[in-house]
DNA sequence: GCCAACGTTGGC
DNA sequence: GCCAACGTTGGC
């Protein structure tokens, strides 16, 4: 089983958000970036957990936990005109795009803004603290999923 | 709202 | 296949 982080905007999409969806799970949909897409295509698996990112957010940071509950499959918004996400270049013979299905499992019982992150030593090669770093999906190792989870009770 | 980083596009 | 132009992300 394998750990990742997921970005989200909470101006568009909020844990909150995902809390009150039907079942608590949604279709995590539209990633257009190649990078991200390989890993929900190909090395995203059921059961694996994901740390719920918010940024663009005061602070930016980790707001809670959610599971995978669908591996990857196509991102049918792609191929949907009337959707922000579409993709001309989808097709339901090369979707291009892909997605994969999360429920919600926590909220944290405070957030653990990006500014923490930094400020921990064990975390400095974690993919989401670098400068620049604007990947909405990044694998997570599980020496740094453990030292997050110990940073709630702090 | 600014801007640095960086991914994508398209002309050549 | 290079690379300049352009668009997007996301912290600040």
């Amino acid at each position: 089983m394998n750990h990742w982080l997921f970005k989200s905007e909470p101006s568009c999409f909020s844990i909150d958000d995902l809390k009150q969806s039907p079942n608590q799970t949604t279709y995590w949909d539209g990633v257009r970036n190649y990078q991200a897409r390989n890993m929900l295509r190909d090395d995203i698996k059921t059961g694996d957990t994901v740390f719920f990112y918010h940024s663009n957010s005061t602070p930016p940071g980790i707001v809670g936990i959610v599971k995978v509950v669908q591996a990857g499959y196509p991102d049918f918004t792609a191929q949907d005109p009337l959707s922000d996400h579409y993709d001309p270049k989808a097709t339901s013979e090369n979707p291009r795009w892909y997605m994969v299905d999360v429920k919600f499992v926590k909220k944290f019982k405070r957030p653990i803004s990006l500014d923490e992150l930094k400020t921990q030593p064990k975390l400095k090669s974690m993919k989401v603290t670098q400068p620049g770093s604007r990947l909405s999906i990044t694998p997570v190792t599980a020496f740094e999923w453990e030292t997050i989870l110990r940073l709630e009770d702090a």
